[in-house]
DNA sequence: GTCTATAGGTGGATAGAC
DNA sequence: GTCTATCCACCTATAGAC
């Protein structure tokens, strides 16, 4: 099976760097691109803010490497559902999972958070976002159009069009359910459109506790 | 027909307020609650900072202001879609008809612009913004039971339910087509989901250009 | 690689003249 | 009601010692 996705064009990642990375990750997660500072994240790494400016230049860069990073990490888990061989039904359902995970640890996924703030953002982290979201359609294109073919999932649109639906629709889902405070509405939400595509059974849609 | 809507708790505005919440609500709406400045509706208006406080002592209580009345317009046109007795598939015509208003002057919907940045907002505007997303959960869950009950849409779970994924859908298609810039993205998602529902005709989607 | 120190800018907010 | 002037906290970023 080919490696499609995510060629390292930058250097490896420090241990540093990548500390960082994970504590920059987790509050663009929860306030967003323009929501935290240089200070947070040294703050909670316990150093200064002048140290950080040696891994990642500028805030900018920063970002950039925030969002490479979380895309290739997308990519590995979308790689790893495509490693078995599973019907449609069942990875359109592991791909909810990557979302329920993600809202588990009251985030908001990262690329949805940036999305929003989309127009305040460098170029160079605009592109990166692009490529995000491009990589989940063709993987869940690619998906639908098997389960339409296969006669196990079932949609009138192109399934590039149906991806597109199926993005949004989580993304949106997950930005109101976390402004609840309420994961449960994302699940609920998700078993909807898993149904409406055939990728639930009724009896097993019920089972979700009310 | 009873008034059920936001009852003016606030002072009327006066004619300068206005002006600056039209124009704070312009740049919320494209950059964020975190992403403009008192300097950025100054310069707009051709006033000082200053005079800005003059009419909202802090950004919390205009950012306060800014949904309560987003809100009290967003209340308004769901009392005039109900003020002609429509079918309930054409009220969900309309009501996406809202938010492609919105999308089209290149703005996000501004409480689903605030969603993603809810943990960041003073208390008060939290507030607010669950107000909105109630009310429309209220109005939707209405239109689909009538819906449901005449025959006219069709969907298994209960009608609050589908009305939250609704929100979720329009307010996620809307987030990633303003990435996009492409306003064409939000209008094919929304056709998808009240196809889904059974209120487009298959022809009259496909009347769509593509 | 991390520190101290600091530059240069912008954030929201206030006092007081007009 | 709008202005000038100013405060102080915070922002990103850099220089240079260790």
């Amino acid at each position: 099976m080919k490696k499609t996705l995510s060629p390292p064009r930058t250097a490896p990642l420090t241990a540093a760097a990548t500390a960082i990375l994970d504590v920059a990750e987790q509050l663009a997660q929860t306030r967003g691109y323009n929501g935290f500072s240089y200070a947070d994240i040294a703050a909670q790494l316990g150093v200064t803010k002048a140290s950080l400016h040696y891994h990642f230049p500028s805030k900018a860069e920063l970002g950039r490497a925030l969002i490479e990073r979380y895309r290739g990490l997308f990519a590995t888990a979308l790689e790893a559902i495509d490693a078995h061989t599973l019907e449609p039904q069942e990875k359109l359902r592991q791909y909810v999972g990557l979302y329920e995970s993600v809202l588990s640890n009251e985030r908001m996924c990262l690329c949805g958070m940036l999305a929003a703030e989309h127009s305040t953002l460098p170029p160079p982290m605009q592109e990166e976002l692009k490529l995000f979201f491009d990589a989940n359609e063709r993987w869940l294109t690619t998906v639908l159009d098997k389960g339409l073919r296969a006669g196990v999932l079932r949609f009138m649109e192109p399934a590039q069009e149906r991806a597109r639906v199926l993005i949004g629709t989580l993304e949106g889902a997950m930005l109101v359910a976390r402004s609840y405070g309420n994961p449960q509405r994302f699940q609920r939400a998700a078993a909807c459109v898993l149904a409406d595509l055939g990728a639930l059974h009724a009896s097993r849609r019920r089972t979700k506790k009310a």
